[in-house]
This record gives C-alpha cells, structure tokens and sequence, in this order.
DNA sequence: TTTTATTTTCAGTATTTTTTGAAAATTAAA
DNA sequence: TTTAATTTTCAAAAAATACTGAAAATAAAA
C-alpha cells in the first residue's frame, strides 16, 4: 500500500491512456497509440491476445493496428521459439521513436505537401492578385522545404548530433 | 484560355483543397483549415458570408470555426468602415503562420504531456520492472523538455533566427 | 494428407465528430 | 424605445471513423 506516488501498473495504464490521447489529437488512432504505448511499457513481447486482454479490444481491432504500426515502422515481430503465436515488441528509446514519426510523417504528409505546392506555381496570370498568390506560394516553398532538409537531416542522423543541435538551438 | 499551367481559381482551390486535408491528418478540421486556406489566398477581408458561399458551408458551421481559428490567433478580425459586418482576415506570411501554430500546440499538447510525465516518474517500487518503466519516463521526460525549449525559442524568435537556424541544422 | 492453431479480412454495427438550420441572443440603427 | 441586421448557440441529423465478431485464409503440426 502505497501512501503517496503511485504503483506502477497504475503508471503503466496512465501513460497507455496518455500516449493514446497524444496520438488522436495529432491525426493517429487512439487503439494505435495505445497499442503502442503498452509495448513499450512492456518488459517483454506481447502477442495479440495479450494485447487483446490488456486493452479490452477485439481480436480484429488488434490485428489491424499491430499491422499499421508495423508498417509505420514502430513495431516489430518477434519470432519466439517453441511458440506458434507472434510477438511483438516496440523500441523504448525515445529518440529513436521520435525518429521513426518523423520519418515517416514527412514522406507520408511533407513531400505531398511539396509536391501540390511546386504544382502550384505554374500560374500564368500576371495580375495583382495573381502575383500575390504566386508569392504566398512561392514563401510556402521555401519553408517546406527547409523544413524538409531539416527533416532529412534528422531522420539521418544519430542520437549525438541531435541533443547537439537542440543545445545549439537554444543558447 | 490557358494551354499549361493553370488559372488563379483553380490554384486557390487546390491550396484550400490540400491546406484542409493537410490539417486533418494534423487533428486539426478539415472546414477550419479550409477557411484558413481562403483567408491566406484572399486579397481581400472575407464576412462570413462570404466564406459560406465560397465553402458551400452553414451559417453555424462558418461561425464556429472561424471562432476557433480567432481562438488561435491565426484569423483576425476587421471592421470594415461604414459596414456592420465583421471582416476577417488571415496573415499570409508563412514563418508568422508556422509559429503561432507552434505556438498554439506547444501549449495546448506538449505542456500537458510534460506534465504527465513528470507526475509518472513518482514510482516507489524497486523491481526491475519498475527501474525499466523509469527509465523510459525519465528519458521521454528529457526529449520533452528539451523539444519544448526549442519550441519557445522558435516561438519568441524572430524570422532571421529561425532561418539562420535552419540553415545551420542542415550544414 | 488432415487437423489444428493462428492470422487476416470485412460486412455490419457502434461511436465519435462534424455539420446543419433554425431559434435565441446580441448589437446597432431608426 | 422598436426594428432590423448580425452573430451565437445547440439539438438533431449526417458523415466519417473506428470496432466487432465470425467466417475465410493461411500456416504449421500431426
């Protein structure tokens, strides 16, 4: 009995519920990030049905997501001896996590971006209103993909360079 | 009549068309965005008659977002001289539009989580199991903070830093 | 091969989110 | 005042999204 912070299981489930709210408000579905959130609180490898029981979900919800989160990228199977089942396990290292979503969220969501916006330019109207379009656009280029190089730089780069550059950013 | 490139009007389409659906897979509405996406294109202060019309959307509907985008400081109002209808209008400069956003979810996503965290690492228990859990916390914990600080530098910063600050990112 | 365990799919259902539209509230002119 | 224009609210409807559960498919063991 515990008098004041509290016990880890109970940790584990508010950091579940937290990581999932997280997730929904920036466009993924609360079960994913949930999923996701219990793996790596997870001393070890959860097959599906683990997955099943702790969250209270069914057998299908849990199977497209655990596939969704592997093709993000976030997941993995492992292969455990003597059993048939799958199991899965997610990275516990912050840093790598986050390198994963970003890189991921620029191919899926910056590039398009890029894209559409280049298309964009092609205009012929050579008006006022059309000129202060085109230099809208023209901004948003830029910034897109300067961003996107930034993006780039640190889907590449390793764990150093990247608590470097954030100290560097904020002397 | 144009052979290639295309006109004005269906440029501006398209921008709100992807400046929406860019939005919503950020969690963010689809009409919300949309009409952000109008006002940036607009030459001219909108009514929210205006942004009905051209968005094909309710009177309610119209109201409510635009309200929330006043609510992030991404659309102003403008009180036109002689008119009793309020006019709105939205920045078109893309850094200004990048950082209020950061702004906005610095606030209102990361804080929470930094908050979160921080109650999560109040673990008593001594086993293993806790130590890893700890571990993770304690490590999203310093990726948080260190994100946040970056962000309120971004977010305090000046145009010229943050492009000089991208440029050094990428060197 | 047949049997059994496991994973995948997907039509139907449930839930959540967004939108509408009309009534109520507000504001400004007459 | 009263009247008219405008904005806001919100219950109900519609649309979008997520979830279930059972059947079909797949894969491994017997």
């Amino acid at each position: 009995m515990y008098i004041c912070g509290m016990e880890l299981q109970e940790a584990k489930e508010k950091f579940i519920q937290t990581w999932g709210a997280l997730g929904s408000q920036w466009g993924i579905n609360r079960t994913m990030s949930s999923i996701h959130a219990l793996l790596i609180t997870s001393n070890e490898p959860l097959s599906t049905e683990n997955i099943m029981e702790q969250l209270k979900i069914s057998r299908g919800n849990a199977n497209m997501n655990i596939r969704a989160l592997i093709d993000w990228g976030l997941v993995k199977k492992q292969l455990l001896a003597g059993e048939r089942k799958d199991y899965f396990t997610a990275s516990k290292d912050v840093w790598e996590i986050a390198r994963v979503i970003a890189k991921e969220r620029r191919k899926r969501e910056l590039q398009p971006v890029i894209e559409i916006v280049s298309e964009l330019k092609d205009i012929r109207e050579k008006n006022e209103e059309a000129e202060a379009f085109k230099e809208v656009i023209s901004n948003m280029e830029n910034f897109t993909t300067q961003v996107d190089r930034v993006l780039e730089k640190f889907v590449k780069s390793d764990r150093n360079w990247f608590y470097r550059s954030l100290l560097n950013l904020i002397r």
